[in-house]
DNA sequence: TTGAAAGCGCTAACAA
DNA sequence: TTGTTAGCGCTTTCAA
């Protein structure tokens, strides 16, 4: 298993390991014979630089951290796919974990990258501590916040507009013929959920609506979660044409709830989500949803952090992309 | 941005800095009150150890190379959590590819990965040519194949047992009452694809069924090509009373272009899937299916890769887990 | 128990 | 154009 490292082929090839090195880095200071020949004895050895020494000396892994919440999650994989691929065409790799939502696993992961030298961090952060819990490694290491809105903290961020997403979605629903229509999933400690509650309310407000709310607060947005609160909803009068989710996970949840009290959607109820994911998109599910534009998200969020890390900028940018919406079928006209 | 380093926090303390050295790595051979000062300077100074330069040394990286053919597929999503979480527990990260089902890339990944000096190699094959392109590498870094089944191959590798899956399937339908089952998505190139398109065949030899297959070669096992093929299959008329589909994602293809046509699951049609990946649990969908227990297979690959590392390892093994029969609703007895 | 020094594989400044 | 050498931050042998 031992490998054969840049004396090895310096033996072979009669020069000193200097020269084999410049044939290998493109170095303009060596005659195109001698590269050639050098080049032609690495590939018989079997020869591959070893990047953990270049690192070394370069003083950069082209390794970059990535940490989500967990990508057994249909948006963070589709996140993590692109991710990776952006990164990769710009010369980097990527280091995975998953925080499992926990602010304090981000601060050790985080520790743990910096460890690795990585040269620069992507993270999904769990909410709105994350960021004061990183606060003191921030100006350690190059990061950029991906998902999660930061309002005005002085960190880049790439986040998608929520506010107006939420907008977006009344407004559709409106024009569908839909008077009151039921905001489901506010919840705390998220900018993101925050922001699209009153993108919610504010639109309805405009458009001279009541906004009502089914007022939960849990922390998790899965389907589970989704479907305890609508079951315990569903027991109620129901005032309200559609719902509108505030994630496509928790409107699953809602639709398997209605499903089995043989509530029909989109017949007797529209069902509105946000984010678009994979799942969304599956034959008779069909939700209509407010997009997250997650290639972009992707890319953006990548380009923002090599460039913060070539250019060893100093300041921050913060990136909204806009949110579009995906008709599908589970939003019908009110008769 | 400049870091502290060993040495730093030897000058901090007045010690030489192979001391601070035996502080940090546990060393016996020092004081436990040295240790101690030393300890917390280092935590004053926030000092974090620089793992590229003790990888140099120590000859190992603690990283493990994961190439998938793509973490945005549901399958590969839950493995590469669950592959995370093992190998964060002993100790190890993960350098996350995807190959986007391409052997040449797979190739590339293999060099690339080497380069970096991992102690190890997680990969799922895009299929059968994988390991025969990749059979070069193999003597050089440690490497498990996960998922697929590469029969007689001196390697390790672990896998589902796909052939007794097909069994369990088969097995299940005429339990219902079917007596005519099609199987749909027998692929070529695959072992895994062969092994369950036989354990088809023999089971239904065995209980007195004539094999019937949908005849088609196509290389993905996305919805996209299953509904393609369901289209075209139920454009001719059916003679069976239940579908095997080979994957999840063929079955979920199925049962969009079903429902297309007004062609009711499980009423008019017994749908079975294998694989059980996320999206067949959903509401609406419910997918009966063959679970391949991704957990384990998970934590069975990262065990058997890091054991093969630790212990050096030469020879190999075949672990070949069981797949389980999840019932839900899509599959109907026969009246 | 501690310090000095070698060396991991590589890049780059300096000399020739 | 090529070779010599220092040094990246660390672990570990050898001496003290």
């Amino acid at each position: 298993m031992k490998s054969v490292t840049i004396k090895d082929v310096a033996k072979a090839a009669g020069v000193s390991y200097s020269t084999v090195s410049r044939a290998l880095t493109g170095s303009p200071e060596i005659s195109e014979e001698t590269r050639e020949r050098i080049l032609q004895i690495c590939r018989e050895m079997n020869y591959t630089t070893n990047t953990v020494a270049r690192s070394m000396v370069m003083k950069s892994t082209k390794l970059l951290g990535l940490i989500l919440t967990s990508v057994n999650n249909p948006f963070m994989s589709e996140l993590a796919y692109y991710i990776d691929r952006q990164a990769r065409e710009r010369g980097y790799n990527i280091i995975l974990c998953n925080s499992s939502r926990d602010a304090e696993q981000e601060r050790e992961l985080f520790e743990l990258m910096m460890g690795r030298q990585v040269d620069g961090i992507l993270i999904f952060p769990s909410g709105m501590d994350s960021y004061n819990k990183l606060r003191a490694y921030l100006s350690r290491v190059p990061t950029v916040f991906i998902g999660e809105n930061l309002r005005e903290a002085p960190e880049s961020y790439v986040s998608v507009d929520n506010y107006r997403g939420a907008q977006i979605g009344v407004e559709y629903l409106y024009s569908l013929g839909h008077r009151n229509i039921l905001y489901f999933g506010r919840r705390r400690g998220s900018t993101t959920h925050q922001l699209r509650a009153e993108g919610y309310a504010d639109a309805c407000r405009r458009l001279g609506l009541t906004p009502q709310y089914c007022n939960n607060t849990f922390s998790s947005s899965s389907i589970k979660y989704g479907y305890q609160m609508a079951k315990q909803l569903f027991s109620q009068k129901r005032n309200y044409s559609a719902i509108f989710a505030a994630t496509d996970t928790n409107a699953l949840g809602i639709m398997q709830a209605a499903e089995e009290i043989g509530l029909k959607i989109p017949e007797e109820l529209s069902l509105l989500g946000f984010d678009n994911i994979h799942d969304s998109g599956l034959p008779r599910i069909e939700l209509s949803t407010v997009e997250q534009p997650k290639k972009m998200l992707a890319a953006v969020a990548v380009d923002t952090l090599i460039d913060k890390i070539q250019n060893e900028l100093t300041g921050y940018s913060h990136r909204i992309l806009s949110p579009t919406l995906i008709e599908r079928s589970s939003c019908a006209r009110v008769k």
